[in-house]
DNA sequence: CGCCGTCTTGAGTAAGTTCAACACTAGTGG
DNA sequence: CCACTAGTGTTGAACTTACTCAAGACGGCG
């Protein structure tokens, strides 16, 4: 009785990670994925390390994100910065903002990126148009909630070692739910400066986590990709428990 | 051409503050709001420091909440807890838990709540009847996302003093938002470990932290009532933002 | 080849936790 | 109506921990 997973996918979704992403809980038909395909306007690329939103700035489009990392932070007066997500192929970018008319936070890239846009107007319209994308879009900010609220506790009430052991753990599932990471291995394009402003901790002090799970084989590192060398043991430590949504045990 | 707040409200409205709420996003009319009030059922009284979902429990409706205080939190494998928000008049409970089948975090009460339940399944008919309801809860789900965003920033990024004083304030505007707090002072039912808790402090610390607070003259207690003696000073100290959610600054 | 950003490491320091003890309050049951 | 109890508030001292700062190594890119 719950929102269930649809199985079978409506031909055309493939084409974009967000529509993947969204036919997960919106039941679109042929038609409904074409007008939203067509909403989207064309492809925008983004080098690596570039702004997006700046917090504040106007904001009335969407941007989907088709492939690329990015992350979405604040900047606090005292000159620290807090990393809020990291945003993945399949994410939205500008939506609290476009709600409010002003950007809430501020976003960039973290490597290259391809977005496509879809202007706020026309996202409204096609809320009206087809009744099952606000529905779904709203399970996808349930998502979002979900992973801000499994954020939080990481960051309150885990130990730093946890943190990045989780951390790690995480990224891989989501990137492994949209096909983009193999079954051990996880690609991490951001510095440890962002891994430490994602999880409240300075860059010093990330680096001898990441030494220390290093040490007692629970990962290995080559260049800017992860190994996972004892999955159950890191699992443990982080006290890891995979999602309802990256997760696959929805029924 | 943003989602602008609705001045004026559709009669009915104020019979519940959860209608209130989303009819600040959610174009509604008389018969609308009727439908919505008829689909809630029975008021249902909760005691304070109650259970009211239980992590990992079937989840299958949703309480919206018309009275009263409480807070969402997960249990961590170490003893720890982190609490995830406060919950108060207006909100909603068991959203993300309704959409996975299972509650992905626990509520309980903290003083006595009056809730009226709405199960699951008129929810999804109500958001295909009434199709500006799934938008309005799209927004309201970005509510919780912001408001989430901005604790996991205080827990991250902020120091303990900055962080209680951020408290007081944003717990004050969400309770005078709803008109249910005066312009100076508020109630603040839950104990310093709830607290603790909700900042990832210890019990101990958020009582030096609030000691502080009144040496300095920003602010006074009596019982469970904080008195704001100097909003400026305070709103500087904790370099508190005032939201766009429980602002007055939308136009 | 040289430069900039990142990684790495150490030492000292500031900070918050833990633990423990006691005061106070409200609610309970006799 | 009063003692009792459990939960909360309050405080101090010792301890741990992660930060800060700084310096050097590394590595990719122009």
């Amino acid at each position: 009785m719950g929102v269930q997973r649809l199985l079978r996918n409506t031909p055309g979704v493939e084409s974009h990670p967000f529509l993947a992403r969204l036919a997960r809980y919106a039941d679109l038909d042929v038609a409904e994925v074409g007008t939203i395909r067509n909403a989207m306007q064309g492809a925008l690329t983004i080098r690596k390390k570039k702004d997006i939103v700046l917090e504040g700035y106007i904001c009335d489009a969407l941007h989907l994100v088709d492939d690329g990392f990015g992350v979405r932070y604040k900047l606090l007066g005292n000159g620290k910065r807090q990393v809020l997500s990291v945003i993945l192929p399949g994410d939205i970018i500008g939506l609290p903002g476009a709600l409010y008319r002003r950007a809430v936070y501020s976003v960039s890239s973290v490597t290259c990126m391809r977005l496509n846009v879809i202007s706020l107007k026309n996202f409204m319209h096609l809320c009206r148009d087809i009744p099952s994308l606000a529905f779904g879009m709203l399970c996808l900010s349930q998502e979002d909630l979900v992973m801000s609220s499994d954020h939080l506790i990481d960051v309150g009430r885990r130990t730093p070692l946890e943190r990045v052991a989780h951390f790690i753990l995480e990224l891989h599932a989501r990137l492994h739910s949209i096909g983009r990471a193999s079954p051990n291995s996880v690609d991490v394009p951001m510095s440890q400066g962002i891994i430490g402003d994602l999880l409240g901790l300075s860059a010093a002090h990330v680096n001898r986590m990441l030494r220390q799970l290093q040490e007692q084989r629970l990962i290995s590192t080559c260049n800017h990709t992860i190994m996972i060398e004892d999955a159950t043991r890191l699992r443990f430590l982080a006290k890891y428990e995979p999602h309802v949504l990256t997760g696959l045990s929805l029924g």
